[in-house]
DNA sequence: GCATGTTTGAAATGTACGTTTGAATTTAAA
DNA sequence: TTTAAATTCAAACGTACATTTCAAACATGC
């Protein structure tokens, strides 16, 4: 297993670029588990058995190619987030949430159409039932995103733990959802209400909502016993 | 193909119910694609070929297991949706929302933590690449869904409509992600927050967080572009 | 230009899947 | 009790999959 530095193919054409540019995209559109090596490998037109010699096995090869954009999109957040968390007044939300804007739109220069292609994986990784990527994403980046959860709890000081766990992991439903259905919606957007909407412009859209959201009222009891039958447990 | 009526088998433990029963359990945990018709016999102890015996195929199963809630649920809704129609005044969002709790909880009765597992296998429909399904969910229960649309443009009679479709699937989103991974948040919130949190409490935090959403101030473009560099089209 | 390590190629391996088959068994009506 | 239909069962079928194998082709350093 070599890398391929300096040789006379281009790195960018390489056996193992080929078979990561078809990988994310059929990854993309149709998943991890409902995608074979045996498509990733006629589309990136190498051999089989190429990307066990490559990458080892599938699983290695989702880690890979979801490492494309890790390794450029978490230092870059991370960078964000320390600047955010050393300024003296907190943050609103809406600025903490808009840090997010450039470092994923600069995956763009990974790969074309980089930070679309991107955010499907990560949907992709969330929703297949892929246990080794939780825990590769957790072990390799948790650190980072726990500044995340201290930056959005200066901006909502009002918010509970509790609360503010929930409303972190809606947000990420979202997002997430709406990158893996993107496509489709897109499509809908456009047909519907005659509007061409990039990943630039979801994106845009995703903040005013996930601000207000993160952000709304939390519900009192008397608000809840209006609306439903039984409570739960909410004042422990 | 027969249905079993008034035999000396009770219709509950009837091979279709069991293996409707194991069915979408496994398919809640696991997704569709990856519970395979071996794991569900196995679990509900029937034979291997009684599931196309009695369902046909996997796919007509999938449909089967999901009928159970919808043929009780989207009536439910219908009714609720339109009785909210019928008002003078328009009613406001949080009341709109409100009207699912109430039909969703009653999916309990129909299997115990039906409410729950309806919910999971909603998300998994959506996120599994099931063609099928997509078709099979607008043919049967389109028209039902259009009088929300309709709700909710009269609960926000400032949103454009483009706005709107993007903030309802935003929505859908969060409800159906949250719901494909409750098992994992619920388990987390109870060992960091030591708070347990059962399919009631989640739906009941949901409302307010998409309340606030769906109706957050529309960005301008000038308030967008103290965000982002550079600008979608926004003013078509 | 030879030798060595790297990469590709075609074929095969073993496993898991959805589905089908046909005989055996159970059920319920006549 | 007879009889015909409905259901269950074990086994097999064909297909698709990830992975392995090993020989051929290739590149690279001496």
């Amino acid at each position: 297993m070599r890398l391929n530095i300096g040789g006379v193919m281009s790195v960018k054409h390489s056996t193992q670029n080929k078979i990561l540019d078809a990988a994310q995209t059929l990854f993309a559109e149709t998943g991890f588990t409902d995608t074979s090596l045996r498509q990733i490998t006629s589309m990136a037109e190498v051999n089989l058995a190429s990307v066990n010699y490559h990458f080892g096995s599938k699983k290695e090869l989702i880690q890979a190619v979801l490492q494309r954009y890790l390794v450029v999109l978490m230092p870059r957040l991370d960078q964000e987030f320390t600047r955010l968390l050393a300024v003296q007044q907190p943050n609103s939300l809406s600025q903490v949430l808009s840090v997010f804007v450039k470092p994923l739109l600069e995956l763009n220069k990974v790969h074309q159409n980089g930070a679309r292609i991107f955010l499907q994986l990560l949907g992709r990784g969330y929703t297949d039932v892929q246990g080794h990527l939780r825990w590769f994403f957790n072990h390799h980046y948790g650190r980072v995103l726990d500044k995340l959860v201290l930056l959005v709890q200066q901006a909502c000081p009002d918010l509970p733990p509790s609360e503010l766990f929930w409303r972190l992991h809606f947000s990420l439903g979202t997002v997430v959802f709406t990158m893996a259905s993107n496509e489709a919606l897109a499509e809908i957007a456009e047909a519907d209400f005659n509007e061409k909407v990039d990943i630039e412009g979801v994106i845009l859209r995703l903040l005013p909502y996930l601000s207000a959201a993160i952000a709304a009222p939390v519900a009192t009891v008397t608000q809840l016993s209006h609306t439903a039958p039984a409570m739960a447990s909410e004042g422990r």
